[in-house]
DNA sequence: GCCAACGTTGGC
DNA sequence: GCCAACGTTGGC
């Protein structure tokens, strides 16, 4: 099983939105980018754990957790033409971009903050930390398990 | 295949 | 709203 870390807008599509969703479940629409499409397609599985992060925003951070419940499909947005995402260069026979599908599984009990995250020394991998704009990004264990950690905390440890 | 111009992302 | 860091596009 693999790590990853997702960023949304929550004005668009938050962890709440997730959890409200019909079967706690959505398809992550709109990548439009080679590196995450590429990360979508073939490395993102079933059962991987996701972390949704949260940009553009107030409180820019890791917000919840999510399992990916469907591997990648082709995005119905880029042939949909009322759609932002749509894609003139795109065709059904040869997709540009994928989606998975994400189950929402917790909010953190804590926001861990882009702001936390870089002040931690013991998180190294990771793509936020380079100022990656990736939005779809692998999360070493590592990673993952001091983010968790930080979750765990009281504010002001950092 | 280089690279300048332009567009986008996303923190602040 | 600013702007830095990238990514994409297109002329040559």
């Amino acid at each position: 099983m693999a790590y990853w870390l997702f960023k949304t807008e929550p004005d668009a599509f938050s962890i709440d939105d997730l959890k409200n969703a019909p079967a706690q479940t959505s398809m992550w629409e709109g990548v439009r980018n080679y590196q995450a499409r590429n990360f979508m397609r073939d490395g993102v599985k079933h059962g991987d754990l996701v972390m949704i992060y949260h940009s553009s925003c107030k409180q820019v951070g890791v917000a919840g957790i999510a399992t990916v419940t469907r591997e990648a499909y082709a995005d119905p947005t880029q042939f949909d033409l009322s759609s932002d995402y749509y894609d003139a260069k795109a065709n059904a026979e040869n997709p540009r971009w994928f989606v998975v599908d994400v189950t929402y599984k917790a909010h953190l009990n804590k926001l861990v903050s882009l702001q936390a995250i870089k002040a931690n020394n013991a998180i190294t991998e990771i793509a936020l930390k380079k100022g990656g704009r990736l939005s779809v990004m692998p999360v070493t264990e590592h990673d993952w398990q001091q983010i968790i950690t930080m979750s765990e905390k009281n504010s002001g440890h950092f």
